[in-house]
DNA sequence: ATTTGACTTAGAGTGCACTCGAAGTCGCAA
DNA sequence: TTGCGACTTCGAGTGCACTCTAAGTCAAAT
């Protein structure tokens, strides 16, 4: 079976094609304890089963997130000493999901700067083609300071 | 002037309060070329004009957004090169404006699995709290294995 | 006069999250 | 039977973006 498929469960390299992690990120994972040990098959190799793909898949949401490896890790110890835990896990998963709503708004921010400056340029564009004759020097700014850069923001 | 300000301009610890980044950082970002040589007072010490930080503030935001120092690099000699360079530089910061749309879209997604999660938590508590008499073993899954932790996700 | 504290430099160190190397094992195909 | 390629382990190495150290200068306050 060249593609790491049995039923037993599937190989490490296809279980990192379904994950979109490597091998490597795969043992990382399992040695510091954010997955517990695979089980192997009789040749002593690891076999994923579905249930171990859903764990790394809402892992690598928190990662995706910006969750910090230590803090996986925390919480998947959290799980592991059970039930008593799930209010602190909650209380995890909700400060983790004020910081990814913090990080989304702060991104639409700072999308909305870089669109200005993108206009900027778009505008200077327009402006050079319709514009014939020798170019006036431009009132851009300064180049040599990096001021006032063609485009440059206005703070404020 | 404790507070660093002056008319040649405010001192890298002002900079810093006003940017957000530290002084070992502004130093840094000088040394590797993402400012120009900021102007000394006096004293030979740095003095910060409101276009280094107007400057510093975009620069900011490119970082803030995830694009790499290297590119930020890269962006910053363009500018230097001159008008010539103008619309490689709107296809850089095009480029990075979709990466960055990309990725409110990616952490939006994730956001949603998040809520589920959490979701499933208060439903469990509530469950909890509403329920007497012994409990039932959870069907939430095989801890021992963290395969189905309390607030499993199934793939698909 | 001396102490304090912010600054200066070049270069080294840190923390994070992987990522790889070396040496060895295994099953299978030619 | 001799490779081949995919796996195994453990520990070391990498790249990024800072972040700090050490040794020194300087101005202002005590």
């Amino acid at each position: 079976m060249a593609d790491g498929v049995t039923e037993q469960g599937i190989s490490i390299q296809a279980a990192a094609d379904r994950t979109g992690l490597s091998p490597h990120t795969l043992r990382y994972y399992e040695r510091i304890g954010l997955i517990n040990e695979v089980r192997r098959g009789s040749d002593g190799r690891r076999r994923y089963d579905t249930s171990d793909l859903a764990w790394l898949g809402f892992l690598t949401k928190l990662r995706t997130t910006g969750m910090p490896i230590k803090d996986m890790v925390r919480y998947v110890e959290l799980v592991r000493e059970g039930d008593s835990t799930a209010g602190a896990r909650r209380e995890m998963l909700e400060a983790h999901r004020v910081r990814v709503v913090q990080h989304i708004a702060a991104l639409q921010q700072d999308l909305k700067v870089l669109d200005r400056k993108i206009d900027n340029y778009a505008r200077i564009e327009a402006c050079e083609t319709t514009t014939t004759g020798p170019r006036r020097p431009t009132d851009f700014g300064d180049r040599a300071r990096l001021h006032g850069d063609v485009t440059g923001v206005r703070t404020g």
